[in-house]
DNA sequence: GGGTTGTATCGATGTTCTTCGATTCAGCGT
DNA sequence: ACGCTGAATCGAAGAACATCGATACAACCC
């Protein structure tokens, strides 16, 4: 099965009793997790891919043709398929073809994971703004 | 000056009228700061960077000693440190040193604006679930 | 069917990244 | 001052990545 998707981020049964996901600022974030976290967050490592999702992502009809988004950057057609392959393989995006045209849209699932992730419980202690800690 | 903390994303006058910073999703991401940007999520994209942070920002205290973070990994210390530096260049964590001991710290500002970035705008569209969209 | 256009895949190449051992730097204790 | 321990920096070696030109695949049109 060489289509992996990656399904693993929070929604099979490792989330918290609150019904909120663990997080990664809550709790130490086990190792499988953390490989599969990383590859998503590496898609978003590249100025190109992060162009390219703010594109897909900010469109008003949800789907942009690759035909507009090619000749957006200064790269070769290939190399913007590949970034596009990349943020599609994170679960980031999806595609879809229509005639002789292919559309890109996000999969908002993921951002929306994403920030969860992102975002600490709202009474979290907040260390001290650093000096007055622990100067015994 | 070789010390570049990354200050670029989303506090200078670039912010959306309505107070919240543009998004990601919400505009298509101009050069300079997918640049920017892109180093920050580069640091995440990286399966011990992130458990390092998830482990620094789930500790109780707020603070962790490098003393007890390099153990928990099969690295050497060099390429623990070399992580930490990653971290703390993108802006995610800070360090303190208190005696012989070297203590490192989440900067929630960054994960919060990373969140927010992620995040979009309570009523967006949703696109069609794929397939219903323009098939005129 | 043959030509044309849009998109994806394939190899190759140069760059960047991860990791290590060796070394250096910082602070403590004697 | 000396040695000791914790942490950071320095090269170097191997793996992973971004990029390209060439090519293959898909759908349309004549």
């Amino acid at each position: 099965m060489p289509k992996q998707e990656l399904a693993v981020l929070g929604q099979d049964g490792v989330d918290g009793v609150d019904g909120c996901p663990p997080g990664l600022l809550t709790a130490p974030l086990d190792d499988a997790r953390s490989v599969e976290l990383a590859k998503v967050f590496k898609a978003l490592g590249d100025p190109i891919r992060l162009r390219l999702l703010s594109m897909i992502a900010s469109r008003a009809g949800g789907e942009v043709c690759v035909c507009d988004l090619t000749p957006a950057f200064d790269l070769s057609q290939p190399t913007v398929s590949h970034h596009l392959k990349l943020l599609r393989q994170a679960g980031l995006i999806d595609r879809e073809r229509r005639g002789t045209w292919v559309y890109y849209r996000l999969l908002p699932e993921m951002t929306d994971r994403l920030a969860g992730l992102l975002t600490r419980p709202a009474g979290q202690p907040l260390p001290q703004p650093a000096g007055t800690a622990g100067d015994a």
